[in-house]
DNA sequence: GTCCAGGGCCGTT
DNA sequence: AACGGCCATGGA
């Protein structure tokens, strides 16, 4: 292999810098007083097979209502969550989603976000898990991004990254999470694998937007000595 | 006009 | 277990 999440994280960290993510309206949590963790989520739902942008824009309208907010999610009406998701796509099923989500936190922990991250890392992905709408990759970068507990999400870009340097051909999601957090676990101590996860992830999706896209640019990047894909198309 | 984006569900094999 | 169709908007 040409190279291992370690030395992928370091060589990103050099040419990109420290990312900022997962990105969070600052402003508006300290004026309205809402928890910063509940636009995570919804931003986890919302962003599903869908571009950033397109997720801004129905944060903004969310927020219009003051909507980032597990209670008045749990009962608004669906008209009014659709018409206001509606920039971020499949805004149907995106409303059940969070509509589903909203109701489990509601009912099982009293919409107290503190309580519902306040257990095994296991136990809470399990319980995202069985929230219809809510796949391996939004539980994960809601463990990680709003709970802050140390869990390495995969995405496709991570998957396409790891297939062209090679880091791994297999892309099963678990067993390259395994090679992920594996390998990250013995190169850093237990209280900074939160942080390298975080950081590695951003890393990797400002990585595949810039450089290592579909239609790769391989003239530009910095791994275009190590990176099989790159080799293969200058022979 | 075509392609693409920070997935997941469901039905079929 | 694996795969295909489906969901939808807005920017490049």
């Amino acid at each position: 292999m040409a190279t291992t999440p370690q030395k992928l994280y370091k060589e990103l960290l050099k040419n990109l810098g420290k990312p900022n993510w997962w990105p969070v309206d600052k402003k508006y949590h300290d004026k309205t007083g809402s928890d910063p963790r509940f636009e995570i989520i919804v931003g986890a739902i919302l962003t599903q097979n869908t571009n950033w942008p397109n997720v801004e824009k129905a944060l903004s309208n969310l927020k219009t209502q003051k909507m980032i907010d597990v209670k008045k999610i749990a009962k608004t009406d669906m008209i009014n969550l659709k018409k206001l998701i509606r920039p971020s796509g499949f805004f149907n099923q995106k409303a059940e989603r969070l509509k589903n989500l909203s109701m489990y936190l509601k009912d099982n922990y009293y919409c107290d976000l503190d309580k519902f991250f306040d257990n095994d890392i296991q136990n809470i992905r399990n319980e995202l898990l069985s929230i219809n709408g809510v796949g391996p990759e939004t539980a994960d970068s809601i463990l990680l991004y709003a709970g802050h507990k140390p869990i390495f999400v995969i995405d496709a870009y991570t998957k396409r990254v790891c297939e062209r340097l090679p880091i791994y051909k297999d892309l099963d999601y678990d067993k390259l999470q395994n090679l992920f957090q594996n390998n990250l676990l013995k190169k850093y101590d237990a209280h900074e694998v939160t942080s390298v996860y975080s950081e590695l992830h951003a890393l990797i999706v400002d990585f595949a937007k810039i450089l290592c896209k579909k239609k790769p640019d391989c003239q530009n990047c910095f791994f275009n000595e190590v990176c099989a894909h790159a080799k293969r198309l200058t022979q």
